[in-house]
DNA sequence: CCCTTGCAATTTGTCAAGTAAATATTAGAT
DNA sequence: ATCTAATATTTACTTGACAAATTGCAAGGG
């Protein structure tokens, strides 16, 4: 007899708590703003103590699906999830997964490539003038000698942020920001070492110019040339990384 | 006297404690699998109560950052971040998103359209035979004029699925898995009153075709077909749902 | 009459101590 | 030697209480 039995009470009580609150709210059971009960109804409702459902409603707020204020009129509440709160979570999701090696750079480095490129063909036909306005300040910023690393690599960020920005797609957007800020703690620590400041500055001004003359093709040619380096820089400096940790791993004294 | 005081102490003690915890790990002070101390021993050096510490790792369990077992050799380990995990947590995270209009349909339709073709260009060269073999499989299910639409639409999930299990790029994977699944419950309800099984199917196997030849502008071609299609009928829908959502508006009584 | 100040009520935040349940280890029994 | 039962450890949950924050109202002063 090997049937498979369903785990039954398997998961904790305020686990199941959370979970029952969070589908009332993709239900719509629960919109936006509501308020549930005092934690103490909650707690006669379910017939459990009240730091479980404690418990249970810090699940709900370390996902971002409620707030909690103290006082008369205050209580949990159902947060409308923002742009900027599921991104920042994802975004530090895929750091970690980068930082324990569950994505690889070259993986995360391609894909940033091909989704960097679609998003300039769009936004060829789509920018606006405020986004050229954006990525030709940030190249300014960029052409700065007494720019630190640290800081051209923002202003990096920030050039490629506009130019997603400019495909004019929240999905898009929203995916990107994750994938370009996901790498970024990669190349402020590895990529300058190896970096030319000045050709990125001219492939930025390329593309720029590409994006103002609304030719997708041209946009796209500079993207993959820019990107194409970028990714031959990432595999330099992970196999210079690989070396030093090897070498680390070897003498972990000359600390 | 506009001074713009910054906020003290105003986050709550377990939020405090959760974070350092995660900054820990994200820092790489804590591994992958390592055992935190008892929740009374971290309640001792943290210098408050044992449920106060409780709630802060109920945040991180949230986030699967950690997870904890009863019992001797028991206590809180830090969690591999799986792939699934993340991808289910950013899945109900999208949905959500989409179910409270903060994303609109035709904007993940677009963003889905775009990235998928790029997954199928990138398909046509790395497919495996058992991206093949999974893809004409569905396609058979999807042939039996008995099955219900709501199984029809599983399938065709499962269809994409290989298709972007075939571009062989994690990251992509990652991301189009949350795309597709977050438009799924929405063709559930709406798309297969106005969609023509037999055209998907004949469309689905054009792809297969480009894929199995590896030529990726005919795979792109189908895709681009196939996804065009489904933009139309996703608008029509969308228009189909505000005209019936007024209606329900104007006449509630009528459930 | 209006504005400020302070008090009270409400609700989350935290603490304390203890019981229950699960599980690995160890000792014991067959 | 192998299976079983006791035990110790650690999380899961309960009960009851107090602290802190925030809002609304009311009283007092201009």
């Amino acid at each position: 007899m090997a049937i498979k039995f369903q785990p039954i009470g398997t998961d904790s009580i305020s686990k199941r708590i959370a979970e029952q609150i969070r589908e009332s709210i993709v239900e719509g059971v629960l919109k936006v703003d509501d308020r549930l009960p005092t934690e103490e109804e909650l707690a006669r409702q379910f017939g459990v103590s009240r730091p479980t459902v404690r418990e249970a409603l810090k699940r709900l707020a370390a996902q971002h699906l409620t707030r909690s204020r103290r006082g008369p009129g205050g209580g949990t509440f159902i947060n409308r999830p923002s742009h900027q709160e599921v991104a920042s979570h994802l975004t530090t999701a895929s750091t970690l997964m980068v930082t324990l090696g569950e994505f690889n750079l070259s993986d995360i480095a391609e894909a940033r490539k091909e989704m960097e490129l679609l998003c300039g063909r769009l936004a060829a036909s789509r920018r606006e003038d405020s986004h050229l306005r954006d990525m030709a300040a940030e190249i300014e910023v960029q052409k700065n000698p007494e720019l630190s690393d640290e800081d051209f690599c923002a202003s990096d960020v920030r050039f490629h942020r506009a130019l997603v920005d400019a495909c004019r797609n929240p999905v898009l957007q929203f995916v990107m920001f994750a994938v370009i800020e996901a790498l970024q703690p990669v190349e402020n620590m590895i990529i300058f070492r190896f970096r030319d400041r000045q050709r990125s500055v001219v492939q930025h001004e390329r593309i720029l110019a590409a994006l103002r003359a609304r030719d997708a093709d041209a946009t796209a040619l500079a993207l993959n040339e820019l990107m194409t380096y970028l990714r031959e820089q990432f595999a330099q400096a992970q196999q210079a990384r690989e070396l030093r940790q090897s070498e680390g791993a070897a003498e972990p004294a000359t600390v």
